[in-house]
DNA sequence: AATCAATGTTAAGGGAATGTTAAATCCTTA
DNA sequence: TAAGGATTTAACATTCCCTTAACATTGATT
C-alpha cells in the first residue's frame, strides 16, 4: 500500500491525519518540521507527501522546493495544507513543484477522497506499463526503455530481464528466479547466459543499476 | 456516461445544474471556486467542465487558463457560464482555451441541448475515423490512407492491420493480438501470413512506419 | 596471502524468427 | 463462370538474437 509522509508542526493535525489514513491501510510517516520532513522523505521515499504551508522555521513552499531538488523525490506527489482563503496559486505552490492542495480545516472524508484521487492519478500513469525509476523509465507496452531522455531498444531477453529486476527495486533475484521468470521453467540454458545478458544491459544503461550479490543473485537499484 | 464538472460559487446554480444533468444520466461533480475546481478536475478528469465566469478569488478565465496547462486536461471541453450581454469573445474566453459559453439565466432545456451538442461534437471528432499521423492519414470511414498527399487504397486486411497498429502508436502488438483483432479469434492461419501483409504495407508506405520487435511483435511509429 | 568458486568479458557460431517472392487458392463481381 | 484482385501458403533468403566457450577478474574463505 502507498506510503504517505505528513509534515506539520501541530501534533493534533498529525494525529488526525494519521488516524484516518492508517484506517484506510496507508503506511503513514510523520515529521514535525521542514528539515525533519526532508530527512524522512529521503529515508522512506513516500508516494505522497503532505506539507503544511505554515510552519515555524522552514515553511512548506521552501521545503517543497528543497524536496524537488532531490533526485529520488521527483516522482512523489506533494500536496499542501492551506488555510481556506489563501490564494494558493499566488503563493507559488505550483511553481515550487506541488501537485495539489488541501484546505484547512481538514474534513476526513474530503481528505481521503482527495488522496485517493491523487494516488489513482499517479498509479494510472505508472501502471500503464510505464515504470519511472529515477532517470530510467521502462515502458512495457512500447517495449523500450528511456534512459536520460534517450530511447533505447533492448532485445527481448535483455528487456525482460531488466523489467523483472526493476519490478522490485532492491530485491535480490536468484538465478533460479530469473531463469523461471525470463526463460521459463522448462528451458535449460547454461547459467553464464544470465551474466552475458546482464553485461549487455549494463553496457547500455551503465553499471550502477544492476548490482551483483555474489552467490545469491542480482538486484536493481536506482 | 460522460463526467461533467461544474464550478460556480452560487450553491443554487450548482444544485440546479446538478439536478438536471443527473436526471439525464451524467456523472456530476461540483466545486465552489476556481482552485477547488482545478483540484477536482485533476482528480476526476471530466469530459466537460462548466465554469462560471464571475467568481470571487480566481475567476473563470484564470481558472480555464490554469486548467489548460495541466497535461491531463487538454482534451476536456470547457464551457463558460456568462451573463447574457457579456461579449464573450472580447473577454478572452476562447483564447483561454474555452470551447463554448452558455448564457445566464440558465434554462434547463437550453442547457441540456447545448451540452449534448458539445459532447456529441467532441466524441464525433475523435471517433470520426480520420487519424493524422505525421505524413500519414488513415480514414476509417472511407477505408483509404493518405501518404504524402497521395491516396492509397489498401486491401481490407492490410488496412485493418495498419489501422490496428496505428491506433496506439508505439505500442507493440503481439502476433496473437494482431490475429485476434484483424482475423478474429477462431480463424486459423499460418503465422507467416502476418509477415506477408506487413511486407505489402511497407511496400506501399515505406519501411520506417512499422517496426519489428523480434520475438514480440510489431509496432507503429511515425 | 593463497585458493577457488562465482562472476565479468569478449567474440563467434548456430538457429529461430522474420523478410521476401512467387505461386496457389479464395472471393467477389461482371 | 470467367476475370481479377485479395488472401494465404509454400519455399527460400536473411537477419539478428541467444547461447556457448574460453579466458579474465573478483571476492569470499581458509
Amino acid at each position: 500500500m502507498a506510503k504517505i509522509l505528513i509534515v506539520d508542526d501541530e501534533p493534533d493535525i498529525l494525529e488526525l491525519i494519521r488516524y484516518n489514513l492508517e484506517k484506510e491501510g496507508y503506511k503513514v510517516f510523520l515529521a514535525s518540521n521542514g528539515l525533519d520532513g526532508i530527512a524522512k522523505a529521503k529515508e522512506v521515499i513516500p508516494d505522497l507527501i503532505i506539507l503544511d504551508l505554515m510552519m515555524p522555521g522552514m515553511d512548506g513552499i521552501e521545503a517543497c522546493t528543497e524536496l524537488r531538488k532531490i533526485p529520488d523525490l521527483q516522482n512523489p506527489l506533494i500536496a499542501f495544507l492551506t488555510a481556506r482563503n489563501e490564494d494558493f496559486a499566488q503563493i507559488g505552490g505550483f511553481e515550487a513543484g506541488a501537485d495539489d492542495f488541501i484546505n484547512k480545516p481538514i474534513k476526513p472524508k474530503v481528505l481521503l477522497s482527495r488522496i485517493k484521487g491523487l494516488l489513482r492519478r499517479k498509479f494510472s500513469e505508472t501502471e500503464n506499463g510505464l515504470l519511472v525509476l529515477g532517470e530510467l523509465s521502462i515502458d512495457k507496452e512500447k517495449y523500450i526503455i528511456i534512459h536520460r531522455n534517450v530511447e533505447i531498444n533492448l532485445p527481448r531477453k535483455e528487456f525482460e530481464l531488466l523489467a523483472l529486476l526493476s519490478s522490485k527495486p532492491g530485491k535480490v533475484f536468484s538465478r533460479d528466479e530469473i531463469l523461471n521468470n525470463v526463460w521459463g521453467g522448462d528451458v535449460v540454458v547454461g547459467d553464464r547466459t544470465i551474466d552475458v545478458h546482464v553485461r549487455k544491459i549494463r553496457e547500455k544503461i551503465g553499471d550502477h543499476y544492476i548490482k551483483t550479490i555474489k552467490g545469491v543473485g542480482y538486484k536493481f537499484e536506482f
